[in-house]
DNA sequence: CTGACTGCAAAACATTTGCAGCATA
DNA sequence: TATGCTGCAAATGTTTTGCAGTCAG
């Protein structure tokens, strides 16, 4: 079983409050595990569909907020609507390039930003819980496909 | 009349795609610009209504909307739903700490996270476009408040 | 056994849209 | 006068919830 780090972290998650590990839980944690390391609720529900296992709608995004509350899944906003989430490899942390040309989404990490982020709550007298840095732009695929890709958001945008 | 500067570029923007100014427009503009700095679609249907200018919901979206694109008006995803818009000072670029205590938004700006994000992207071969970067944790005020703030997201959160 | 879980369909939200009449440039 | 605009109400899309039956521990 792969992802035991992960699995044994939701189990005791849902064992330390008196929930249950149910087929379906199993399903959805197997599915995000399989591979997927960014994903929409829909596209759990499609996929697991697919692979002939029965769940609804509704199971689905119970089942994604337990695993948010453990810790094994992250929810990130995402560019203009609904929810995208996240595997979380333990204690590691990213932020994202998100390229609206074609919604790909590349991790990074960067010591010395985190570092300066510290400095700025420091100085507001800010206890920092977490945090969400999103690039948004042209991947290096969408720029050498779409030539004028830079003129998009234009207009004094942000 | 104030905010002489934003309100040239928005009617500057209207005219050049044939658009008009009307009454409602008018309003929704004055009411954003009159003092607000961060507010919602919904706060804004109040105090108008509450001031007694007749505006509709559907008008005010799509007022928001033209606002958002002439670029006097910048829209973030903050939290967890829904929008939230901001007045943008020309040319000015800010980032947020986000109090999850009392909703409280204090803005900031760090040249040399800035500076970093541009090797990010350079590294990644990836233009950028715009960005958000949103901290989320306890002001000043609400750690002296609440003691425990800190012991809120725990679990293995981000 | 019992409290938690599931599916379903309905509800809830925030936002968008079609339409018929209205008003700005 | 001709486009664009407005309000309304209905539509949308995503996420949530009530309920009655089911199941894990």
């Amino acid at each position: 079983m792969p992802h035991h780090r992960e699995a044994v972290q939701f189990q005791g998650y849902l064992k330390r409050r008196g929930l249950k590990l149910t087929p379906e839980r199993r399903d959805l944690f197997e599915e995000i595990f399989k591979q997927h390391e960014h994903f929409e609720a829909e596209e759990l529900l499609f996929r697991l569909r697919r692979r002939g296992r029965k769940i609804s709608r509704a199971t689905i995004y119970r089942g994604l907020d337990l695993l948010v509350g453990s810790g094994v899944v992250g929810r990130v906003r995402v560019g203009e609507e609904g929810y995208r989430y996240e595997r979380l490899h333990s204690g590691e942390h990213h932020d994202h390039l998100i390229c609206i040309g074609c919604g790909r989404i590349i991790e990074f990490f960067e010591a010395r930003i985190e570092r300066l982020q510290d400095d700025v709550c420091r100085r507001n007298g800010f206890r920092a819980v977490n945090h969400s840095h999103q690039i948004r732009g042209f991947c290096r695929e969408c720029r050498r496909t779409k030539k004028a890709a830079g003129t998009i958001e234009t207009e004094a945008g942000a």
